[in-house]
RNA sequence: GGGUGCUUAGCUCAGAUGGUAGAGCGUCGCCUUUACACGGCGAAUGUCGGCGGUUCGAUCCCGUCAGCACCCACCA
């Protein structure tokens, strides 16, 4: 069947990927018998999510690698899954029944989550779908969600493990607050920004007798509305302006309230007044110093972010803003507001809601990272131990720093969630405030009934952070099971035992927090073993300008636009759509219709993951440049016309590999053969390099310039010689190599671009003599160091370099690449004839003679190259030639004078390697002979 | 306040245990040469951020300054 005149990429990707996935190729090894196990964890994304060019990025990467291992031969993996998402996806459906006009309380907890795993199951395919378009070829038969029963079941296991360890606890503790969700959150989901707000000085008049009427104590403050619930006034103990203050005692303005001053070494003497209102309920620092002095934290906020029962009549209710406003015009009128200044203040916000993250004092559960367990090392500890002792290692290796710092510097983590959507914690109240964690509720009813508790119980209402469950993943979607031993038959499983630690994980650096630092800790607590050998950290893929893409920016781009295309009208109905704050919709749409004129073309997937490795350097931004997935899209076309070629030319013809043709005898390989056979040993030792060292780019590089500056620009143009003027075996060795050259290429190329191998592979497999129902069941290519030729790759140098000057100089002449002109060259005869023809078509010559050693005498132009001389034999203008030639000069001259110089420096002579004297001393010689030849050339002029 | 990364051709980016600077896109010229105009051939373009130091030699190593970006952190 003959190929398309060129690649359309949709019709084939269709085709192909329902074949591979029902013909079971993505399969795990899973082969118990072996040792190379090679092992990926897709990063789980959100089960109702979309895929995003950070997804594309991700996966093109970790499918390259798992299309390369598995046709290595190795026992390869690559977990894929999904994760509940609970903020998230909880976010979503609340959105949803409001839309409705309903809240989630409205429909109680069970109905709830009935709706909520409605909607799981209605777009829960959508990711997997869209990994689908992108190739990725996971097993997809071991998909795991973190939500399924066996999943949940560990993480119930773990907790019940953690909690009887002592290393998840319960407690009273000031949480980070979201009052819009109404949950607390942890560290790592609130973000600080720095944001205009006011700095208020108040003064706290004194109460104490002798003071009393005198003044006041100025105190500066950011959050005025918290001063309700202030218990003291902080000064630093070495400051001389207020030592003869503490003990005293000042009025809290608005409150009725008296309250201490007392000295601490937290204040800062120099900054603001040099007295800190201490608020312990409502601010990390204040509690700590409320803690040291013994004072109980006054809560005045609502769960809601209202003043609650402990403010002044006057203001409870109020939201805190409205409260600031009513707090501050009152201290105005109370004559107590000192000053009002303009400050810039940083704001924590929820990742998720945007809201104004609260301080709140609150019953939550943690995990200890910092404490001793039943071995003498903390969960950190173990972790930190993990990467220190090399037994993991980052690529690059600079993030080992970030992950060190984050775990030095690690707080207790808090895991509990007051969410509905996600693993309840497995912990059961009694009516007198005991609690019993257990497995399930009868477990916990034995464990109460033996406390001599005989009252009912409940279950705690929270869910655990999303990120607990994910950071069990490498063990939980290979269903782990706590009596798991792999030295012994009965306990093992052949998942585990094969699989964790896995190889390598492939991730952005955004969530070495939450995700990787959170698998080590848990997977090496729990199991004993790490979770993965290698972390390859990648960068994040961003806008054309650098900006991350957010829909509120209107900047995002769909991976699944770029490889189908999309209309103006519809990228613009898109990014408008569904928008937060629908005002910015004039504005991205302009920007829009102004950067995609006409939409995008589709590129196709293949493009599109070739991009994606392209980009894929050692830094922390990447750019998403759309010229390049174009680029890479005319690359695919090259590939596929290069096959076009190969197919026109080898299909049905004798390629010399066909029973009977023995190799030797009837078959001839000219060193153009060899050398592109040696220059693709090379290629192939690069690629597994690059490959080893999670270089996708420069391996994406090797690929493309040997495809198209090699193999399509050089060795086609030569075949083409070969099998017009070669004899038989001559024209077998070149349809030979031709076509196993290609068919080579294309494994070569598999993992990074799987359709368009595929396709042009069936094709050409069979002429290639190589059978098979897919590439991807063939063996990946590897260097053959006998096969690399030294001397062919000379030759052929030496071919290129005088097409290469003769081509520069038709240029230079301006001849129309139509015009053909003789050519006359003076050098080794056996060399130029053997080359003749090669000149002749490559250079668009009307015929090459050999000149012997000499040129004649004529003011034709010339260039030399090595100990050749190679003169076009066509009218020109003398003065114009003269210039040309004085030009080079000079340049030589320049190399000349430069390297003359070095070697007359007796300091260069004496301490630089020999090998580099040598070597200038080379050059140096062959600029000279290289100017003498040129004098000698303009001297006939 | 602490930490990390970046600064190379108009744009996006590679690069070498320090020894003559590269690619893609874009630009300019010529070409329907029967695989490919998603193409071919040729051409132009860089004090490799500034300043010091080490060295025979620095774009690469060290120091410092500037600019940009990001991460962590409790400054009221």
């Amino acid at each position: 069947m003959e190929l398309a005149k060129s690649f359309e990429p949709a019709e084939i990707e269709r085709r192909w990927y329902p074949l591979w996935e029902s013909r079971g190729y993505f399969a795990a090894g899973a082969d118990a018998a072996r040792t190379d196990n090679f092992c990926i964890l897709l990063p789980p994304p959100n089960v109702t999510g979309t895929l995003h060019m950070g997804h594309g990025f991700n996966q093109t990467l970790m499918d390259a690698l798992t299309r390369y291992h598995r046709m290595r031969g190795d026992n390869t993996l690559w977990q894929p899954g999904t994760d509940h998402a609970g903020i998230a996806t909880q976010i979503v459906v609340e959105r949803q029944l409001d839309a409705e006009g309903v809240s989630r309380h409205d429909l109680g907890r069970e109905k709830f989550l009935e709706r909520v795993w409605q909607w799981k199951e209605y777009s829960g395919g959508t990711i997997t779908r869209q990994m689908r378009r992108l190739g990725t070829s996971p097993d997809w038969s071991r998909e795991r969600f973190t939500m399924d029963a066996g999943l949940s079941k560990i993480v119930t296991e773990t907790f019940v493990r953690l909690y009887r360890e002592g290393l998840i606890y319960r407690g009273k503790r000031l949480v980070n607050w979201d009052p819009q969700l109404l949950t607390a959150v942890s560290d790592l989901e609130v973000v600080s920004e720095e944001e205009d707000g006011f700095m208020w000085e108040i003064r706290y008049p004194y109460a104490d007798v002798e003071n009393s009427g005198k003044g006041a104590l100025v105190v500066a403050t950011t959050r005025p509305e918290t001063l309700l619930g202030d218990v003291a006034v902080a000064v630093n103990p070495d400051d001389e302006r207020y030592q003869h203050l503490v003990g005293k005692h000042v009025h809290l303005p608005l409150t009725g309230r008296t309250i201490p001053i007392i000295a601490d070494s937290y204040v800062d003497k120099a900054f603001g007044t040099g007295c800190v209102k201490i608020t312990p309920a409502h601010d990390f620092n204040d509690w700590q110093v409320g803690h040291r002095h013994g004072f109980a934290p006054l809560s005045i906020l609502t769960l809601d972010a209202r003043i609650n029962e402990h403010g002044p009549e006057k203001y409870r209710g109020l939201e805190r803003y409205d409260a600031r406003k009513a707090i501050v015009a009152d201290l105005e009128a109370a004559g107590l507001l000192a000053s009002t200044k303009p400050h810039k203040l940083m704001v924590p916000r929820g990742d998720r809601t945007h809201a104004v993250i609260e301080p709140m004092l609150t019953d939550q559960w943690f995990v200890a990272m910092t404490k001793p367990g039943a071995d003498g090392s903390s969960i950190a500890g173990k972790a930190l131990e993990c990467v220190s002792s090399g037994e993991i290692k980052f690529i690059p290796e600079n993030w080992v720093n970030t992950y060190n710092q984050w775990l030095n510097n690690i707080q207790d983590w808090c895991i509990s969630r007051q969410l509905w959507w996600g693993h309840q914690i497995p912990a059961w109240h009694s009516d007198d405030g005991r609690v019993y964690v257990a497995h399930d509720e009868n477990e916990a009813t034995t464990l109460a009934r033996q406390d001599g508790y005989t009252g009912g119980l409940e279950r705690d209402p929270d869910v655990l952070d999303t990120w607990y469950s994910s950071a069990l993943w490498p063990f939980s979607t290979l269903d782990w099971t706590p009596n798991w031993d792999p030295n012994s038959p009965e306990k093992s499983n052949t998942a585990l035992d094969l699989y964790l630690p896995s190889s390598v994980l492939v991730t952005g650096f955004d969530i070495i927090f939450f995700w990787v630092a959170r698998m080590v800790m848990m997977t090496k607590h729990i199991t004993g073993k790490i979770p993965f050998r290698h972390v390859y950290v990648h960068g994040l893929i961003r806008d054309a300008e650098g900006q991350k893409m957010s829909k509120s920016k209107g900047n995002v781009l769909d991976p699944i636009d770029l490889i189908d295309g999309i209309g103006l009208d519809a990228l613009v109905e898109k990014r408008t759509s569904g928008l937060m704050n629908p005002k910015q919709a004039a504005q991205i749409e302009k920007r829009t219709r102004k950067e995609f004129p006409d939409g995008i073309p589709g590129f196709g997937t293949d493009a599109l993951r070739f991009t994606f490795a392209s980009l894929a350097s050692p830094g922390r931004d990447i750019k998403f440049d759309m010229g390049r997935c174009e680029g890479y899209r005319n690359f695919c076309n090259k590939l596929w016309n290069a096959t076009r070629f190969v197919m026109m030319n080898c299909e049905g013809q004798d390629c010399g590999i066909a029973e009977g043709h023995a190799c030797g005898t009837d078959i001839v390989f000219s060193q153009a053969d060899r050398w592109i056979v040696s220059r693709l040993q090379r290629t192939e030792a690069e690629v597994a390099q690059h490959f080893a060292d999670y270089r996708f780019d420069l391996l994406a590089r090797a690929i493309y310039e040997f495809v198209w500056d090699e193999y399509c620009d050089w060795y086609v143009e030569l075949a083409k010689v070969q099998v017009q003027t070669g004899d038989v075996a001559q024209q077998r060795g070149t349809r030979r190599t031709l076509v196993r050259v290609l068919e080579t290429v294309l494994r070569l190329a598999h993992p990074l671009i799987p359709f368009i191998t595929e396709e042009l592979w069936q094709k050409v497999a069979p002429v290639a003599d190589r059978g098979g129902e897919s590439i991807m069941l063939q063996p990946y290519p590897t260097a053959e160091p006998s096969r690399i030729d030294e001397q062919a790759e000379a030759d052929i140098r030496l071919l290129k370099d005088m097409v290469n000057a003769c081509r520069s100089l038709r240029g230079e002449m301006n001849l129309s690449p139509a015009q053909k002109v003789p050519l006359l060259a003076a050098g080794d005869t056996a060399r130029v004839t053997a080359f003749a023809p090669y000149l002749a078509a490559l250079v668009r010559l009307s015929e090459v003679t050999a000149a012997g050693n000499e040129l004649p005498a004529s003011d034709a132009p010339v260039q030399i190259v090595g100990d050749f001389r190679l003169m076009l034999k066509i009218e020109i203008d003398v003065v114009a030639e003269r210039e040309r030639l004085a030009k080079e000069i000079a340049r030589v001259e320049g190399e000349i004078a430069k390297a003359t110089a070095k070697l007359g420096n007796p300091g260069f002579v004496e301490r630089a390697p020999a090998a580099v004297v040598t070597q200038e001393k080379e050059r140096l010689a062959n600029f000279s002979s290289l100017a003498e030849k040129l004098r000698a050339q303009l001297a006939w002029l």
